[in-house]
DNA sequence: AACACTATGTTTAGGAG
DNA sequence: ACTCCTAAACATAGTGT
């Protein structure tokens, strides 16, 4: 779309890629937010990469907790993960915890199976890049790119946005 | 967007609404896709609604698998939930069981404390309209809608898709 | 790198079968 | 409920700053 068609393949120039990336993940979020208040649906999104990782939480579990969304959550992505240390996902929180852990496990298995892939892992872009339509001033790239590039940030995007909509249309 | 520009409000015509379900599900799971190759990133996108539920996983959990995808996973979601049944999202389909239990839990709740929204939960319609781009024919809403009403089914949309995407493309 | 712009491609509302 | 249709609305690739 736009002033030229592109095919539906990896982009492989990095920072195009990371351009792209930005706006059409603002597209996505909207079209999920649009999803959600139009047909009266529950409609989360997750986003991971390998140095990143976001959740737009189900707006059902925000619900709960009427409109507070859920709060940030990071991790370690590269520290080993212990049994100990998996939560069952009671509550909203260590249900994002929990998938943040099961991606973690995932992206391991991934790396121990085939390390073919590890440039294009390295490849990735390590930030999310656009602050959320609202609020939520996440900004888990900062100044300092040190230990961003050692950190997964989950991060709440939909959360107010979405509930705040529902609770002020039908609330 | 289309022949008549449209409010981003609940729509409350229950027939149309479920048609713009269908549609615009369509093409978020579409953009979710096309993110996902394009950037290079996991894209996971979660439908819910009181009656019905879908999960299109997030593909770094599919890789793992080999693009072998998630498994349709159904549960009971008025069936209260004892403690030894919340497991430990170690794997991917532990994972699926985790939100949908989790959404169980907020859903609950959320009847708890306010039954003021108990019609609207009736307006929800029950079933999740179109099937997946490719294969997958879930189908929800059978000729006797008596089970239905009783039971949330989370099933993979983009299991298949995504995976076979990535696979053919980029190995 | 985050915006603004905008030509162009894509999605979709509404209607018909 | 689905597919096809089309005009209109929307998203965005490429560009400039």
């Amino acid at each position: 779309m736009g002033r030229g068609k592109i095919a539906i393949r990896r982009i492989d120039n990095s920072t195009s890629r990371q351009v792209t990336f930005s706006k059409r993940r603002n597209g996505l979020l909207k079209k999920a937010k649009e999803l959600a208040i139009l047909c009266d649906a529950e409609v989360g999104v997750m986003i991971f990469s390998s140095t990143n990782s976001m959740i737009s939480p189900v707006p059902a579990a925000q619900d709960s907790e009427k409109g507070k969304g859920w709060k940030r959550f990071e991790f370690d992505k590269d520290e080993p993960l212990e049994d100990e240390e998996i939560e069952v996902a009671e509550d909203d929180a260590s249900l994002v915890k929990q998938i943040g852990q099961s991606f973690r496990y995932s992206k391991i298995e991934e790396r121990r199976e085939e390390q073919i892939q590890a440039a294009h892992d390295e490849a990735m872009f390590g930030a999310s890049a656009l602050p959320p339509p609202t609020s939520t001033d996440s900004e888990p790239e900062r100044e300092n790119e040190k230990e961003v590039d050692k950190k997964a940030i989950v991060t709440s995007l939909l959360s107010e946005t979405v509930s705040g909509f529902t609770a002020d249309l039908f609330g």
